[in-house]
DNA sequence: AAAGCGGGGGG
DNA sequence: CCCCCAGCTTT
């Protein structure tokens, strides 16, 4: 246990003076306050703001207005009511979880229990701690990401939260913090203030109850906790894509698979290495001239860098027919979703074009 | 464009 | 213990 900046009673005290003025006291699920309806709103709330979850908490409580009418109800119906909501694995936990409920604990919510709770498919410490507090009074713990801020920042938490040793500590101090009454008024508040003044970009300090106590604010330093996932270097692919013109300047494109990377997207034709380009060149193009390579260039996603390598090359027709792939008039292009680096592409062969077209111009000097 | 977010799952 | 993932929002 870090040393305690304040003792649990005046920690608690501050903060439900701070809730009682400025904290959510209207929300959906608060009246009436049940395990059903908590539960629901507590998954919503996983990745997902209050504004944001509001209307579909509505609209799924007047569809499945209990446990047992979401169990009972078909998987597409549930997932159905999620669209928008994303991370549609929560939903199908719920679901799956509705029915567990309905077989094994006699279609309740096992509140009594916070290990029976985190046995259902989509309730973890944090939020089992929440549904307890928030529906039957018990003292229970939260963590979520708001607490976890909060909390870093009261103490000046090192680390990055996602670390189990720094994740234990945070643990332990928002079980100290929390009190044996007012639960449900306490975990509500605890989500509050860190959603609405201990903010992830501009914290409201000069309101805060606890500015006389942050060491954070002391240093200087509420920006820098949490601290953020340390970042990996990210791993390079090599692809070699052909940017093959026809006699008339036509690029060709072929359309990705409708999921995956780019998927649905057009792109140029891609291989892992210039042999196999050479190959599929020979095989599918009519007297193919190979152009000097362009420049290799990179793109990077979220996950690896992409280093591309453009080999141009003009032939005069495909043998065959191909139909997953369009001849792409740069002159009068058609209305179709380019991956980004082809876009870029496409947009350099249209330029060196017209540039060849002016210096070829009857009249140029 | 990048970071953040609770829980699940795999190594 | 580590890592990745899902999908949308905020920065």
């Amino acid at each position: 246990m870090p040393t305690p900046r304040l003792s649990p009673g005046e920690f608690q005290k501050r903060l439900l003076a701070w809730f009682d003025q400025h904290g959510r006291h209207d929300l959906p699920w608060q009246s009436p306050r049940t395990p059903y309806r908590v539960w629901v709103s507590e998954i919503m709330l996983q990745q997902t703001q209050v504004a944001t979850v509001i209307d579909y908490f509505n609209r799924f409580m007047a569809r499945f207005p209990t446990l047992d009418a979401l169990a009972r109800a078909p998987q597409d119906e549930v997932l159905h009511l999620w669209t928008g909501l994303g991370y549609y694995a929560r939903a199908r936990n719920l679901h799956k979880a509705a029915q567990v409920a309905l077989a094994e604990h006699g279609g309740e919510l096992p509140v009594e229990s916070e290990e029976a709770l985190i046995a259902l498919p989509g309730i973890g410490r944090s939020t089992a701690g929440a549904i307890i507090a928030q529906s039957t009074g018990k003292r229970a713990v939260i963590l979520d990401g708001n607490v976890k801020r909060s909390l870093t920042r009261l103490h000046a938490v090192p680390g990055w939260p996602g670390r189990p040793a720094v994740e234990r500590k945070l643990w332990s101090l928002a079980d100290y913090y929390t009190p044996a009454k007012r639960l449900a008024d306490y975990t509500q508040a605890m989500m509050d203030f860190g959603a609405t003044l201990c903010k992830r970009g501009q914290p409201a300090c000069v309101a805060c109850p606890f500015s006389d106590v942050c060491l954070a604010f002391a240093h200087g330093e509420v920006q820098h906790y949490p601290e953020s996932k340390p970042k990996k270097a990210l791993p390079t692919r090599q692809t070699f894509m052909l940017l093959l013109q026809d006699a008339k300047g036509r690029v060709w494109l072929e359309q990705r698979p409708p999921s995956g990377l780019w998927g649905g997207l057009w792109s140029l034709p891609q291989f892992d290495t210039q042999q196999a380009l050479d190959d599929w060149v020979a095989m599918h193009t009519v007297a193919p001239q190979h152009e000097p390579a362009r420049p290799v260039f990179t793109h990077t996603f979220s996950h690896f860098r992409l280093e591309i390598s453009p080999q141009p090359v003009v032939c005069t027709t495909l043998t065959g027919v191909r139909e997953n792939g369009v001849w792409y008039d740069l002159n009068d292009p058609p209305e179709l979703g380019l991956a980004a680096p082809v876009k870029r592409l496409l947009t350099q062969a249209h330029a060196e074009a017209r540039t060849f077209d002016l210096e070829n111009a009857p009249g140029h000097a």
